[in-house]
DNA sequence: CAGTGGTCTAGACCACGAA
DNA sequence: TCGTGGTCTAGACCACTGT
């Protein structure tokens, strides 16, 4: 019923929750993995995707395939911004980037600017551990002051731009987040160390002033196996109250 | 640089955007399409399937490869339940089938019940066109009351189930959602009638009652070409605007 | 039944990492 | 340098769709 190396996956996994493999112990090589379920390279590099993507497995290039650590996910908080890293995010270090791009058409019409026009690109990359876990990319037009590139204390979500427009009087006061899967572009999987076959949650995150313009854009790119994306509604459903 | 694929993806979204087959209508089979890029066949679905993450292809099995319609995707809308379907979203069909599951320890640990206990299993289908569109599984306690299948009007998001609640003097007053990537499984892939190759979004919901007892899970898994997560924050960002 | 996409194979060759 | 994973190939065979 299910594919060849869905099967496989299935037996992996229930080796490495058996123990078979301590955590962070390297797997045997994909050829002598191959060998022993019986199957090709590629039907097996396709069930350690599947393990990559839950978050069970880790591939290093070069090194092998690793049990992975039962680190917890970088979790992205959407509601509840914070300068802060939400507890369970330890040692997470973060660069920033700072460049002049030119607005595309695409973010043109979301900025309300003409196409080509200059704009502030500020690009995050945070690491937890030895690779990088999440890659930020934030657009502001470039009237606002610049960042003069903070690099401690950064969170991984691009909040410092917050900041930053802040001191120029523009307040973020609403915020829509749209959120896809998809596979990262070349430049995405390069800038993260994964391979361009691991799913990512593309997350597009527009700023609102309270005269309902846009006033940033932030396009997040989190690797399905290292990250996730965490909503909180505390507040009581009152139509379903009402109308059950 | 980039992976041989992606250049040819690449290639074929500037054709698509230029416009050599329209909207709707059907891509040159693949065989032919490899000998164009002078690539094997893998090498061409591979590209096949970034754009098919990206909601410009559809593959239809034994028919061939389509220029999507640029319907747009279906939004799950956080942090606002509504009985109605949001706007944009047009002639969603949905089929729900009613089931009794055992708790898996998982299930066990967060309803708080004995593992082996009965649940209620409701799952849902969404169908919008031709095809399926998203799979929701809610999970509940077995003492909840029965839900009678109610096959008309209902909500891709099993809504439904949170009303039957009510009913039933249990009210959901806190959600949480966590949102990942990853490659469905050969259940979902079936249900959903996508490749198992397809990245999806996987959303974990948690519903609490006002004793911070979760008294209801949901699984949506969303095909990441078809479907989007919408979050939206409307009131004022307190932190940043105090820091800033 | 013919034509299409879906899966898998066996193997070549390249890129990376550690010794 | 060598062992590892990463990518690509050419082709076989199966499953689905429409005629």
């Amino acid at each position: 019923m299910a594919n060849r190396y869905q099967h496989v996956a299935d037996e992996l996994r229930r080796l490495i929750d058996a123990g078979v493999w301590p955590v962070g112990e390297r797997l045997p090589p994909e050829s002598e993995l191959a060998e022993r379920f019986r199957v090709s390279t590629p039907t097996l590099r396709n069930a350690l995707e599947v393990l990559q993507s839950e978050g069970l497995v880790e591939k290093r290039h070069g090194s092998g395939n690793f049990v992975r650590r039962p680190e917890p996910r970088l979790r992205y908080l959407t509601g509840s911004w914070s300068t802060h890293a939400p507890a369970g995010n330890t040692a997470v270090v973060v660069h920033c980037e700072t460049a002049v791009a030119a607005a595309d058409s695409r973010l043109s019409a979301l900025l309300n600017v003409t196409v080509g026009s200059p704009l502030t690109e500020y690009i995050f990359v945070s690491h937890s551990g030895a690779w990088p876990r999440t890659l930020v990319r934030v657009y502001v037009p470039e009237t606002a002051g610049q960042l003069g590139s903070p690099t401690d204390g950064l969170s991984p979500w691009g909040d410092s731009v917050r900041h930053r427009l802040a001191a120029d009087d523009i307040h973020v006061v609403a915020t829509t987040e749209q959120i896809t899967a998809r596979f990262p572009t070349a430049d995405e999987a390069h800038a993260l160390h994964i391979t361009s076959r691991t799913p990512v949650l593309a997350l597009e995150r527009l700023g609102y002033d309270a005269n309902q313009c846009v006033v940033e854009v932030a396009l997040l790119v989190l690797p399905g196996d290292r990250s996730e994306v965490l909503v909180t509604t505390d507040s009581p459903i009152k139509k379903l109250e009402t109308t059950g």
